[in-house]
RNA sequence: GCCCAGGUGGCGGAAUUGGUAGACGCGCACGACUCAAACUCGUGUUCCCCUGGAGUGCGGGUUCGAUUCCCGCCCUGGGCACCA
């Protein structure tokens, strides 16, 4: 039998067509598991080796667990909406849906040639009507929810108007941001405009103002996850803070769920870190300072800023009446963003979070953010040129520019001073950019002898540091801020002689005694931003019923993407769905006009997955019931904090609303690593068209410049005529030496087309087989790590195929020998320790090591050759299958029982025992498995080697491990 | 700066609960086959001052015995970054 791979190939996958094989079954009295690939966005690229990595795991662990009996779920779909497809169709005007197709169809292609067994009849695409049909009727199911924190539960917003026209807000625990509070009798007079502006304050998804990232370049807001350094993920362009009416998710009413939720979840500590990073929970009190009356007349002459209640409810019609896009008054956008961050409108007061309410006595000032909205109120006339001038100096630096700049100290005199609550004596309250708005109350007490920034700003000012902690060991205020959590209250009154974590229980009980603070938990997990200011994304199923939103009726869904004549922003910044020519609802009502961000669809794909054709809801509930979590989930790291948050999120709400039937989406976690490319380099003397051989380069002043990794053969040396052939401007290259060959630089990069580093799985599979790209994958290295990726090593696991095939030579009819049986049960022993921890790598170095033992003998019985098949068919399906027919096989091995293990074959009868003196290894003894440690410390010390190596002395001590090693000690 | 992961031959990497460091493969060298090359097969391949010694990033420690456990550092990759 020939190893003929391409012909192999194409026969297995035509089979596996015919046979459906890989089909799940839904309802089925088999168990289930479910293991998924995050969806990838379909590229024009195509995929490289690095892409299927984490797919052909996932493959391995399916066809694995279908041989143990399973009903196997391993679906594949696209995260089809995206930036890409839009841009392309703003330049070229073709509809992004078309290029989206084509890039997917090639995809398809690519993941079938590798022969990974996906059921394409559940395939999911999120730009499908179908689909996102779904993406918006959950939308409509968070829009109509609200969380209550009564019984940590999000609920339909029904209970929530019931509670408001029973009691009003009163006894309403409830998420919300603003300070939102009616009576019944309020509530009852209400028209729908007011009742829904109140209600916005409570829905899961809800329209704000608030401030947002804002990308002038992509022409959109974007998510937090979606700014890294203060640019854009995509693009890396500058990103700038802008209050503007929002969609956004209430995923912060989730915050504890999300954390607590990741104790149970079988994830990589450091995403789970990056998580809980994230989430950022802090446990602390807030504070609330009395503004001293000699302040009280400049409060009362800025009134205007500070409506207080009234203000609320003014700005609450303005949100409800507010056009789409246009940003309100100042006036307002200062009452919501306040609201958003928490702070208390009332001027009189001075409110502050704390981690370290026991330092209370340390707080020789206070900060507040330059956008904190009360700034105005708390600063006297004498000071308000140099508050202005800062806060305008403040609101000008970008966040960039903010991160870029943590080292300048600067900060401005508000010239008010509020009162100590336990001391009465006066504190000065600041100004200061460190303090940021978005947490917290956007104000601080500061305490500079225990916190750095705040010593800074007090050194910078020349403020008073004083210690109010203290540790074993001598600390020095005055130099530097002594943080640690450990030490004893020192002048602190009532605290002194209590230990950190004491003193701040006991500081937060004296406060709220007083009615001074209460003890609070803050997170950093800030609301996310839902709509996009783009075309190319789910619409978002909301009317305008006079300026109110309402959700479309779920009859009206999918609310498909409207035909538009331009793929860009109106004239006057509409998004591009202003465009459309009758964007209205069933009833005419106005339609919203942004889109979905693409986090969207890709939050509860898994789900649809399960029942992907239903035509009547998002996931049928027996369904969901059945495959319930995702057992194994494999994809990169990169979405730690995006869409693994997010699809949490959603399935947390799903589950509260009753959809489904458990919180948590994915119990397994694997994060495949990046495959690197090793990028070749050419040295050219600069400013000629001269190539220089590298190790000539440092006799020339050169550039080194990537050239295409296909243009470099075995020896690192670059072919001159596929070169100039390569691209117009090498067409001109000279080398030196003229003749002979020209060696290139080789350098470890990531893989990408703009580094001419890429290898296509396709390609090598053409070549070498499907199968061999499977398992080179698998035997370069661990799956979580990066490595590199060098097509030399190809030849290893050829080799081994080639290998496996002989040894069809051998087979006979008969009985199977025991030494053969030794290594096949050895084998199995070891693929199903490796497929608990996808230890690929050295399952494929386990079937080496069978292969070659298998090779040694004379013979080989079928059976024997059969479980092999078996064996060898979760890795290179296309080689197992040809083997399987072969042999007689029937069907397809795919669906071929896995061989049972008897352990008898894995017992020795004999040890080999290392002998050790002074715990140096000297020689080796084979004694039977039986000996016991008596018998073996008698056979080592009757040994003739070991009066040699005993040199005369005498043993102390014998140590034998049995089974293991024997250690004299001399 | 903080958090997480990781440093083992020329290279990718292997080593149950502490028990023969370098499995398996690449590369390299030599040999066989061949007119020759490729393919294929076989042998060898951690290093050194080689009857021995050293060695898993560095320095200590625990132990009969440490890649594995503890303490202190260095480096690489990833995440977060004024979060009070």
């Amino acid at each position: 039998m020939e190893y003929r791979p391409t012909e192999w190939d194409a026969r297995a996958q035509q089979l596996w067509r015919d046979l459906a094989v890989y089909r799940a079954d839904f309802p089925s009295d088999r168990k289930p598991f479910y293991v998924l690939d995050m969806f990838p966005y379909p590229s024009g690229a195509g995929l490289h080796v690095g892409h299927p990595l984490g797919y052909i795991a996932s493959d391995i662990v399916s066809r694995f667990k279908r041989h143990q009996g399973f009903n196997v779920l391993h679906p594949m779909g696209f995260d089809a909406f995206g930036l890409p497809a839009e841009q392309y169709a703003i330049q070229t005007g073709q509809h992004p849906a078309v290029t989206t197709e084509t890039n997917i169809e090639r995809y398809r292609e690519q993941l079938n040639r590798l022969g990974l067994g996906f059921d394409w009849s559940r395939e999911v695409q999120t730009c499908d009507p179908a689909y996102y049909r779904w993406t918006q009727w959950i939308f409509l199911q968070l829009f109509g929810a609200w969380y209550n924190r009564a019984v940590e539960r999000a609920e339909p917003i029904e209970t929530l108007v019931a509670h408001l026209s029973a009691r009003g807000t009163e006894g309403l625990n409830a998420a919300c941001h603003g300070e939102p509070n009616c009576t019944a009798d309020e509530w009852a007079s209400m028209n729908a405009a007011q009742r829904e502006a109140l209600l916005q304050h409570y829905r899961l998804a809800y329209r704000s103002e608030s401030l947002v990232n804002w990308c002038p370049a992509l022409g959109t807001v974007l998510a937090n996850d979606e700014v890294v350094n203060g640019l854009s993920e995509r693009g890396g362009h500058p990103v700038v803070q802008k209050p503007m009416l929002q969609w956004s998710m209430r995923i912060s009413a989730f915050a504890q769920r999300l954390l607590d939720g990741l104790d149970e979840l079988n994830w990589s500590d450091s995403i789970k870190e990056s998580q809980r990073h994230w989430i950022g929970r802090s446990q602390g009190a807030r504070i609330r300072f009395n503004v001293l009356a000699r302040g009280a007349g400049e409060v009362a002459s800025n009134q205007q800023l500070v409506s207080g209640e009234a203000g609320e409810v003014a700005s609450n019609q303005q949100l409800a009446a507010g056009e789409a896009g246009e940003a309100g008054e100042a006036a307002s956008n200062q009452q919501l963003v306040a609201g958003g961050a928490g702070a208390a409108g009332d001027a009189h007061v001075l409110e502050v979070f704390s981690t370290r309410p026991d330092t209370i006595f340390g707080a020789t000032f206070m900060v507040v953010a330059p956008e904190h909205p009360l700034l105005g109120a708390w600063t006297t006339e004498a000071q308000r040129a140099d508050v202005e001038a800062y806060r305008e100096r403040a609101a000008r630096r970008s966040e960039r520019d903010r991160q870029a700049d943590t080292k300048t100290v600067s900060g401005v005199f508000t010239g008010t001073y509020v009162e100590h609550p336990f001391t009465g004596a006066p504190i000065p309250v600041w100004t200061s950019d460190y303090v940021l708005m978005g947490y917290g109350t956007g104000a601080v007490m500061a305490v500079p002898g225990h916190d750095s920034r705040d010593h800074a700003l007090a050194k910078a000012m020349g403020l008073p540091i004083v210690q109010v902690v203290a540790s074993s060991e001598p600390v020095d205020v005055q130099a530097e801020a002594f943080e640690a959590k450990s030490g004893r209250a020192t002048a602190s009154d009532f605290l002194d002689g209590l230990s950190t974590v004491d003193a701040i229980d006991r500081a937060i009980s004296e406060l709220e005694q007083r009615g001074l603070g209460e003890r609070t938990v803050q997170y950093r997990l800030r609301d996310a931003v839902f709509g996009r200011q783009r075309y190319w994304g789910e619409p978002i199923p909301i009317a305008y019923r006079d300026g109110v939103p309402e959700g479309l009726p779920v009859a009206e869904l999918p609310l498909k993407l409207p035909a538009v004549d331009k793929y860009l922003p109106t004239e006057d910044g509409e998004p591009p769905l202003a465009r459309a020519e009758r964007w209205v609802s069933a009833e005419g009502l106005p339609l919203e006009t942004t889109t979905m961000p693409g986090w969207a669809g890709s939050s509860w794909y898994f789900l649809r997955y399960m029942d992907a054709q239903n035509g009547t809801a998002a996931v049928d509930r027996t369904a969901a019931d059945y495959w319930g979590q995702v057992d194994l989930y494999v994809g990169g790291s990169e979405h730690a904090t995006g869409h693994l948050l997010y699809s949490r999120f959603w399935t947390h709400a799903l589950h509260d609303l009753g959809h489904i039937g458990f919180r948590e989406p994915f119990k397994r976690l694997v994060n495949q690593g990046m495959i690197q490319g090793i990028s070749a380099f050419v040295h050219r003397i600069e400013g000629t068209h001269t190539v220089v051989s590298a190790e000539l380069a440092g006799q020339y002043a050169t550039q080194k410049l990537h050239v295409d990794v296909s243009l470099i053969n075995e020896r690192n040396e670059v072919d001159r005529n596929a070169l100039k052939a390569w691209m117009p401007s090498w067409a001109q290259t000279e080398f030196i030496p003229a003749e002979g060959p020209i060696k290139v630089e080789r350098e470890v990069e990531k893989m990408s087309k703009s580094k001419y580093n890429v290898v296509n799985p396709d390609a090598l599979a053409d070549q070498y087989g499907a199968d061999a790209v499977r398992l080179f994958e698998m035997f370069l290295g661990p799956i979580e790590q990066s490595k590199p990726w060098d097509t030399q090593g190809m030849a290893g696991v050829v080799g081994f195929l080639k290998k496996s095939v002989r040894l069809m030579e051998k087979r006979h009819a008969g009985e199977a020998s025991t030494e053969e049986l030794r290594a096949l049960h050895g084998l199995i022993e070891k693929l199903q320790r490796d497929v608990e921890t996808l230890s690929f790598n050295t399952s494929v170095s386990a079937m080496m090591i069978a292969v070659n033992a298998w090779s040694g003998l004379p013979q080989l019985a079928d059976a024997t050759l059969r479980d092999f098949a078996v064996l060898l068919e979760p890795f290179a399906p296309h080689t197992a299958e040809a083997l399987w027919a072969e042999l007689g096989g029937e069907g397809s091995v795919v669906l071929a029982p896995y061989p049972a293990l008897k352990s008898e074959y894995l017992v020795k009868d004999s040890v080999n025992y290392p002998v050790q003196f002074n715990g140096k290894t000297r020689y080796q003894i084979d004694l039977p498995a039986s000996a016991t440690p008596a018998e073996v410390e008698a056979a080592v010390m009757a040994h003739e080697k070991t009066a040699h190596f005993l040199e005369g002395r005498t043993p102390k001590k014998v140590i034998v491990v049995p089974g293991r090693i024997v250690n004299v000690v001399a």
